[in-house]
DNA sequence: CTCATATATTTGAATATTCTAATATAACAA
DNA sequence: TTGTTATATTAGAATATTCAAATATATGAG
């Protein structure tokens, strides 16, 4: 049940689990940014960027590359972004159902 | 940036971001089950296991329903699985990468 | 070498999550 | 009613995560 594989997967899930690492991710759908063009694109601190993007980093979400003195970063594995799709349908209709429990108790205000 | 939205999704992640969790999701992979059926599969105790329950509930990736005294669990949205197995692909590429590192590594034992 | 720019890492406090143990509730049987 | 089984909830301690601030490192310019 503990074992290092379950334990694996759900830090898998764990580094998704933080809106600014997310928005990492859709940050770099079109392709590789520097952290100072991610700074600009998600409202974020410098060194708040640079610990989440580590996280990013250990886990292989994404990969980055020296030029100079920028480092670009990327999501090499690109069925990443077929999988974020698949969940956002996913807590789409989960939204939904919430959002319909909401509508049957407003009218008679239960 | 931290929208409700961006934060829901990061909770949807978050839900998915533990082992005993995951392991309820796979239990219920092939048909419902109850408490007691999920704490024989699952090797965790009854507080552990309605603890864990009760988040992937109000996340609504369980369904529950009772039958005398029982109450059997269940996944209605069963496109939770397609997801989960796309995940799989996913980090088992990871953590394949992480292996020809360690391979890369051992030999010259630098 | 010194300075500036870009990024990473460390440290500790603030916050959130998990676990354990105890208690609560619900349904039913006797 | 009392007891029993199945499950849920609560409270607090243990643990993990996040954030902010300070510091470190790497590269290149002058």
């Amino acid at each position: 049940m503990n074992s290092p594989l379950h334990v694996y997967k759900a830090e898998f899930f764990k580094t998704l689990g933080h809106s600014v690492r997310l928005a990492i991710l859709d940050a770099l759908r079109d392709g590789p940014l520097s952290v100072t063009e991610l700074q600009a694109v998600i409202q974020a601190d410098q060194s708040i960027l640079s610990q989440h993007l580590a996280k990013l980093r250990v886990m292989k979400f994404v990969s980055s590359r020296r030029e100079r003195t920028t480092i670009y970063y990327d999501v090499p594995d690109r069925e990443i972004y077929q999988f974020l799709d698949l969940a956002r349908n996913i807590y789409v209709r989960q939204l939904r159902q919430t959002e319909e429990m909401l509508k049957e108790l407003a009218p008679s205000e239960e």
